[in-house]
DNA sequence: AATTTACTTTACGTTTACGTAAACTTTATC
DNA sequence: GATAAAGTTTACGTAAACGTAAAGTAAATT
């Protein structure tokens, strides 16, 4: 028995770093679903998973309701009729489609931010450069008297 | 000249499948800076490569506040002092860090599409079977009488 | 001249994803 | 048993990113 199966709000809410109120927020629309001991939630390792993927979804501009819409489609495929499972494999593809184009878009950013990069470094080299050209013009004419 | 270098709003609108009022939000918020002839935009082609820009930030995750951010900072790298060349170097350091970030995000989210897959797919071979089963019963047994 | 078409500003409405405060209960600690 | 700590519900507030009229202008077409 290495993991733990049961967790607080609080617990998850510190491990992923988000406040406790996104938590109940993501129960009350439906993302998650704790148990409970009286009033209190209990979050299980399924849970647990959940808030990860969640927030991995939001990382990757995934707003709430599509990951909901994932999670219910992925409980309905369990119960396993052919129509859902054919349909969730389309849908997995047009999510393999979306994930091809956020590897483009990283790549053009990187690309992009090799330029940028370079060129700043460039505009440093040529400030360097003239910093060294006004030094060696002070020696010649030291000083070189302040306008009043 | 092969370049057309200046784009009505609806142009723009079209070639990006965004709405015009999108695009005038993006004005009002500082992404964009058309000139005018009268009151009519004008739209050059630095305006169409940061609305490239500030759609591809979108499938990103980005807020146009970062987007903007970014734009702003670029504006300003370009005057040159040093003290922003610095800042624009740490902050491509941290956007490359993003990226980073994402590219793991895209990876697992792969690796989980791939099991996903995997299950649907044997699931899917599982109904298959047992109705071949059936089919072969139903030789044996035709016609199972329906329970009235 | 009248109409259509594209564009404009102004402004209120909406959805998403929480923040924040208030008032209350339950559980742990001294 | 008082008090602090953690949890709860209810509810109003907010920023972002537009949607959706409403009402007007300007240019091109019939």
């Amino acid at each position: 028995m290495a993991e733990k199966t049961t967790y607080s709000i609080s617990e998850l809410a510190k491990e992923f770093d988000v406040t406790t109120r996104s938590v109940r927020f993501y129960e009350d629309q439906g993302l998650l679903k704790p148990a409970r001991r009286g009033q209190t939630r209990i979050f299980s390792s399924k849970d647990r998973v959940r808030l990860k993927l969640i927030l991995r979804g939001k990382r990757m501009g995934f707003s709430l309701a599509e990951t909901k819409e994932l999670f219910d489609l992925w409980d309905e495929t369990l119960t396993g009729n052919e129509k859902q499972l054919l349909k969730m494999l389309t849908i997995l593809d047009n999510k393999r489609a979306q994930l091809e184009q956020q590897k483009n878009d990283i790549a053009q950013a990187e690309m992009e931010m090799d330029t940028a990069e370079a060129r700043c470094r460039e505009a440093l080299a040529d400030l360097q450069k003239r910093k060294r050209q006004q030094k060696g013009a002070e020696k010649e004419a030291p000083e070189p008297a302040e306008q009043k």
